[in-house]
This record gives structure tokens, C-alpha cells and sequence, in this order.
RNA sequence: GGCGGGUUGCCCGAGCGGCCAAUGGGAGGGGACUGUAAAUCCCCCGGCUCUGCCUUCGAAGGUUCAAAUCCUUCACCCGCCA
């Protein structure tokens, strides 16, 4: 993100109102009056896996919108967080993870948030913060004196993601502590980088204003909340999820063509929506492209564009070219004899594969598709070949014991593996 | 502390000595129809060296030819009483 600031937008509220950003505010016309002016605004992403996933880049794109209208984002990692876990939105308690996979996971998300913010800009460079900074010097009776002396505990029971968990499974005083944590963070960028507005997820309020509170009774300050809602599917299924779990930013968690096949098979009733939440078109241009996808859906410009920019963003324009050409030359109609080496070889590089020795008896079509992970046992690949889902280069594989042989591959190297309409597999035949 | 109820496959939830890898629903998968969409219809849905074998019904023991089902202990949850 390299582009120069565009100077302060007045219009950015209503935008990301029309987008459907936008849950719930502290006073708004008060937010509206303060975004006038730059101000700084932070985000905190909490390492609980070792890469952020696409519902996470719902809130991390609201932090770069406010930057291109001009604002100062402080993205956050929530290296102290982390280490305790938030009790919002989890109906139990959660399993610590140790200090060094916490640690590792910090870094590799800060490098992943890095990717969409611009820190070089001269008018309004993002800072990147870690919470640990300021949390792992304090002592317990220091943060007992300075800071939870400033909480209520009726109020602190009453949050939502507490009594929640209080009228079921319970929860820890770790996991209680959480809010008081996040509060000081905020506390902590209001009294460094004069920080008055912190997004988060709609779970996200009640730490937030947590914050507020804390500012307001030790500074006597007071700041901004915004919330983002929870991204929904039209079907009613979870955003973000696929058979195999969660979609990652993280290349080798989820492999930049799966990345771009996600966006791409998005519901037709999602596509538009998805749009105004994913990508920086601006408004005349998402209702231009709505246009034609609601006159011609199936020519699935709207679906293409969304894979295409996302995938461009998340990874790079060059390999959002090269896994839409693989995917084009694997679904296409044409012939896959009629493929050239160059072209089938870059398209295999972008799917999970798999090599057998020619010197060796060739595998049956089972082996292969459970070694490249495609499905997860030998048991369904079998069952696949039953309910005649299972294909050798666009063929239909016909029984269970089905043997590949050195003719099957094509250009004398590759062979396709699929399963059902849109899971496919590369063996590669080496010497 | 006392009494009672519960803990089943990814989730919800039947089963209460053999006919149980375990009813049903949801999620998921395959096929048909399409547009690499949705809806709909049909089928599948523990694993394996697959006419059989192995591992599952909170944990560990026990009774029995045979247990998810009975007994004992432990852990956690939910009621009612103190």
C-alpha cells in the first residue's frame, strides 16, 4: 500500500454505512465531527492461530479504509492478549497456548497486517504496536493499584461475554481479567498516540467501551467506539468456512488458488455484499458491477472481479493472474490432452500434488487422492469412486482398484485427479 | 453437604443387555439440473490390508458367552433441598 493519501473524506461514515460496515457508535455526531480531522484509531488482532483469516480482514479493511480518508491506524497485535484469551463470543473456556507458539504466531501476523497498511506514508504512516510492550513490565500490584481500582465489578459482571458465560460453563478470572486488559491497552495508545476511536468485531462493545470508561475516569479523556457486524451468509452458514476449516491469508494454510476458488464460488446472493465489504472500488463501481450481475449472474463478472482484487491484495496481482489462468485451463472445456506442458505445469503448481516413481507399480486412483489430502481417508476416496464422483483427467474413474498407467499422463508427466465438480489433484511422474 | 437428572459420532439428539458403527435432524460429500451459483430431487456420510476385521457412545475398573445399555469409583454439567 503504497498510493498517496487522499486528503480527509467526509464522506467516509456514509461509506462504510452503504457498505454495511458499521454495528453500533458512541455518539455519532460527535465521531462525525471528530473525522473532520485526522485522528488515531486502532485495531487489535489477537494471535490464536498462526495467520489471520478472512473474517478477520472484514475489521482489518475498515482500518485501512480510515487510512486512505486521511487517519492514523495503529494496528495492534495482541501479544499480551493473546496470552490470556477473550472470553467474547466463546460459550467455554479456552485452552492456554504456551508463551513461545503465542510468540511465533505474533510475528507472523504482524508481517500479515503489515501487507495493508502503508507505513511509509510522510502525512499519515500506520504504527504497528504489540500490547506486550507495556503489559509485561507491569507488575500485579501495580496493575492492581493503577488499574483494576478503576473497575466496578458490577459493571465488569455484567458484560455480556461474561454473564453469559457465568449462567453457563463458567469462566476463569484469566479470562474475566480479559476486558481489563484490552481497556488499558486503550488507555495506553490514547495517553502515546492520542488514540481516540478503537474498532473491533459487534463482540468487541463491551471491551471497547471498557476502554472508555477507563480513559474517562483516569485521564478524564474521552475517545470514540465503532463496531463492525459479523459478516453473514445469505444461507445462513458461517462466513469464511469451508470443509476444511477457516480460509487463511497464510499461503501454505490455505494455498492462493483455494484462496481465489473461495471468492469465486461465492452464492450469487453474497457476491454484492461481499464486494462492498472486501473491496476499495468505489461505490459507483460496485453499483455499476451489481447491475450486470443482477441482468447476466452467470457470466460471473461480479464473483470473478471479487476473487481477482482480493486475491490480487492478499497475495499479489501476479499470482492472482497465474492461479486464474490454472483455473481457467483446469475447468475449461477444452481437452486437457490439448493443454501444452508450460500451461498444465503451471496450473499443477497450484494444486496439491503428489509424485510417483515411474520405476515403481503405479498407485491406484484411492492412494493418490488420499495422499494429496483431498479427501481425508481411503475409505471416502473409495466411496467417491461409488457414487461415480471420481475422475483421471476428466474421465470417469470406473472401480475402486482402478490403476493409473504411464499412458494416463498427459505430456508423458501430469496426471489430474478429481473429485466431484471442483476438488482436483496433481501426480507428477518422476524418474 | 444431601437427593435427583445428565455426559452418545462434526453439532443437536434417540437408544437403556444381544437384531448397534448405533434412529432422526442439521452440517458435510457425490450425482442429476445449471453457470466452478442457489433452490430442488436422488444417494452417501468411523477406519482398514473391506463378503471380514479394528476403534468409537465422559474416564478407569468390574459383572456377563455378550454392554452405549448393568455395577463400582472418578471428573464435569444441570436441577431441587440445606
Amino acid at each position: 500500500m503504497n498510493s498517496t493519501m487522499s486528503t480527509i473524506n467526509n464522506e467516509l461514515l456514509d461509506d462504510l454505512k452503504w457498505r454495511g460496515l458499521i454495528a453500533q457508535t458512541t455518539d455519532e455526531a460527535a465521531l462525525r465531527e471528530a473525522l473532520k480531522k485526522p485522528i488515531t484509531l486502532y485495531i487489535g488482532f489477537d494471535p490464536t492461530a498462526p495467520s489471520i483469516h478472512v473474517g478477520n480482514l472484514v475489521v482489518l479493511f475498515v482500518l485501512r479504509r480510515f487510512q486512505l480518508a486521511g487517519h492514523n491506524p495503529l494496528p495492534l497485535v495482541g501479544g499480551a492478549t493473546g496470552l490470556v484469551g477473550d472470553p467474547s463470543g466463546k460459550n467455554e473456556e479456552r485452552s492456554l497456548n504456551t508463551t513461545e507458539v503465542v510468540e511465533q504466531w505474533v510475528s507472523r501476523i504482524r508481517s500479515q497486517l503489515s501487507k495493508f497498511m502503508d507505513f511509509d506514508s510522510k502525512v499519515n504512516p500506520a504504527v504497528m504496536v504489540n500490547n506486550l510492550d507495556w503489559t509485561a513490565p507491569l507488575s500485579a500490584i501495580d496493575f492492581l493499584r493503577e488499574i483494576g481500582k478503576h473497575f466496578p465489578l458490577s459493571q465488569m459482571l455484567a458484560k455480556d461475554a461474561v454473564s453469559s458465560r457465568l449462567n453457563k460453563d463458567g469462566i476463569s478470572y484469566t479470562e474475566f481479567s480479559y476486558q481489563v486488559l484490552q481497556a488499558m491497552d486503550y488507555l495506553e495508545l490514547y495517553r502515546r498516540y492520542n488514540c481516540t476511536l478503537q474498532l473491533g468485531g459487534s463482540d468487541q462493545w463491551g471491551n471497547i467501551t471498557a476502554g472508555l470508561d477507563l480513559i474517562r475516569r483516569v485521564e478524564g479523556g474521552s475517545g470514540h467506539a465503532m463496531t463492525i457486524p459479523l459478516l453473514t451468509k445469505s444461507d445462513g452458514t458461517k462466513f469464511g468456512k469451508t470443509a476444511g476449516g477457516a480460509v487463511w491469508l497464510d499461503p501454505e494454510m490455505t494455498s492462493p488458488y483455494a484462496f481465489f476458488q473461495y471468492w469465486l464460488n461465492s452464492d450469487d446472493a453474497d457476491v454484492i455484499n461481499f464486494t462492498k465489504v472486501f473491496s476499495f472500488k468505489s461505490r459507483q463501481e460496485i453499483e455499476a458491477l451489481e447491475q450486470r450481475h443482477k441482468e447476466n449472474p452467470g457470466a460471473r463478472e461480479a464473483h470473478r472481479e471479487l476473487a481477482r482484487e482480493l486475491t490480487s491484495l492478499v497475495h499479489s496481482p501476479e499470482i492472482a493472474q497465474r492461479v486464474e489462468v490454472a483455473a481457467r485451463a483446469l475447468f475449461g472445456q477444452a481437452d486437457l490432452s490439448e493443454l501444452d506442458e508450460a500451461t498444465l505445469a503451471s496450473a499443477i503448481a497450484e494444486l496439491p500434488r503428489t509424485t510417483v516413481s515411474m520405476s515403481a507399480e503405479l498407485p491406484t486412483w484411492v492412494d493418490l487422492l488420499a495422499e494429496t489430502g483431498v479427501v481425508d481417508s481411503k475409505s471416502a476416496a473409495r466411496r467417491i469412486i461409488k457414487e461415480s464422483g471420481a475422475y483421471l483427467n476428466n474421465e470417469k474413474v470406473p472401480s475402486e482398484d482402478f490403476r493409473l498407467e504411464k499412458n494416463h499422463f498427459l505430456c508423458g508427466k501430469y496426471a489430474l485427479l478429481r473429485k466431484g465438480k471442483r476438488d482436483i489433484a496433481a501426480v507428477e511422474l518422476i524418474a
